[in-house]
DNA sequence: GAAATAATATACCGATTGGTATATATTTGT
DNA sequence: ACAAATATATACCAATCGGTATATTATTTC
């Protein structure tokens, strides 16, 4: 790894919380500096422009947020079990010891669905995925008849996605961990009744 | 009516559905004179400042929002169509003819959790007391025996608040209405599982 | 309708915004 | 160790940021 890439992915670890926190029009090249403790100089030499570096901030928060995920799901063996592991992560998403300011996916699609093309396109394909992830597990579960075969993967998928999204911005909002386990009561109850 | 109570009046329904889309510091006060055609004096005449400006507007947008929602579930006799209000209204949430730019609850949460403590009070208030008002028809919904007496209003508030908001968020983001007729359709049958 | 008052526009302020040209260090390959 | 290449820092740029003092224009009130 070249000094480069490494001050590269320096930025990005520095930068991505704040980016996360504040939003893309609320995170100023003071704050990157600030936060890296590098001048603007270097910053663009290892970025073309702000929009780089946010960029690459929401793909280092993504892909935190997806790997703690899929390690959390490789653990459980059902596909219930899978398709529950939001429920026991839920400190870790709220603390901020997985991604600082929350959920990248729910701060990026409100920050940038109005506004910031580019990365309203990357966040929609994470969204797209996670669906897709989901709603092949559901079919697994289908095959196997763990999950009966009557219902909507795409549903099941979107309805687990919607409740821990929603999840997430209440329990953040109110700081209130008990509103995530009442919601996440519901959504163990939700996928248990798939049966 | 005085004038300047029209001008407020005036400046906030031009600004509102600026700040939902873009945010607080996505906002600048190039954008409100801009929107209202007025000049930054006008503006600061009727305004102590940016702030206050945001704040109004939020207001503004909760107000017609619920607002909107309180005539709806009016027009509902039973409890459960009441809770099920939100289903018939997406197109308006996400088309923008009730809220340019989506939820701003949502919204304002995702915004100014992180960044603005004014605004996150005030959001806050509003999911706390949309809860309060939810829970409050599943007690009344107890009452009447249109509800199992073994449910958890709070959970069921909370539970319905999390699935519209995230699906606001994943409908918006997509572009896709049939996602929300999904997620909604889950809903429906927890609504309807409740009885 | 004139005087007092209230509302809007103009012109400006310092600070900060994102971004760049260039000089100075620091690595890297030989 | 030394040159070539790369990476970082300095110093600057025009534009925009939120905000204000003051002048001008409407609107009330008598």
């Amino acid at each position: 790894m070249t000094k480069a890439e490494k001050t590269r992915k320096f930025i990005v670890e520095k930068t991505a919380p704040i980016f996360n926190m504040k939003g893309y029009a609320g995170t100023s090249l003071n704050d990157i500096t600030a936060a890296t403790g590098l001048t603007k100089g270097s910053i663009y030499g290892n970025f073309a422009n702000k929009d780089e570096v946010a960029l690459a901030s929401f793909d280092y928060n993504l892909n935190n947020v997806s790997t703690r995920i899929e390690a959390e799901m490789n653990q459980q063996t059902s596909i219930k079990d899978k398709l529950l592991v939001y429920i026991n992560i839920y400190q870790k998403f709220i603390d901020g010891s997985v991604s600082e300011g929350g959920c990248p996916v729910l701060n990026t699609a409100i920050d940038a669905d109005d506004t910031h093309p580019e990365l309203r396109r990357r966040v929609l394909k994470a969204v797209l995925d996670w669906k897709k992830k989901l709603a092949q597990l559901v079919k697994t579960g289908i095959a196997n008849r763990e999950i009966s075969k009557n219902h909507n993967p795409e549903q099941i998928a979107l309805t687990i996605i919607a409740m821990v999204e929603g999840g997430i911005m209440i329990s953040k909002l109110t700081s209130n961990t008990e509103y995530w386990s009442l919601i996440m009561g519901s959504l163990k109850k939700y996928v248990d009744g798939l049966g």
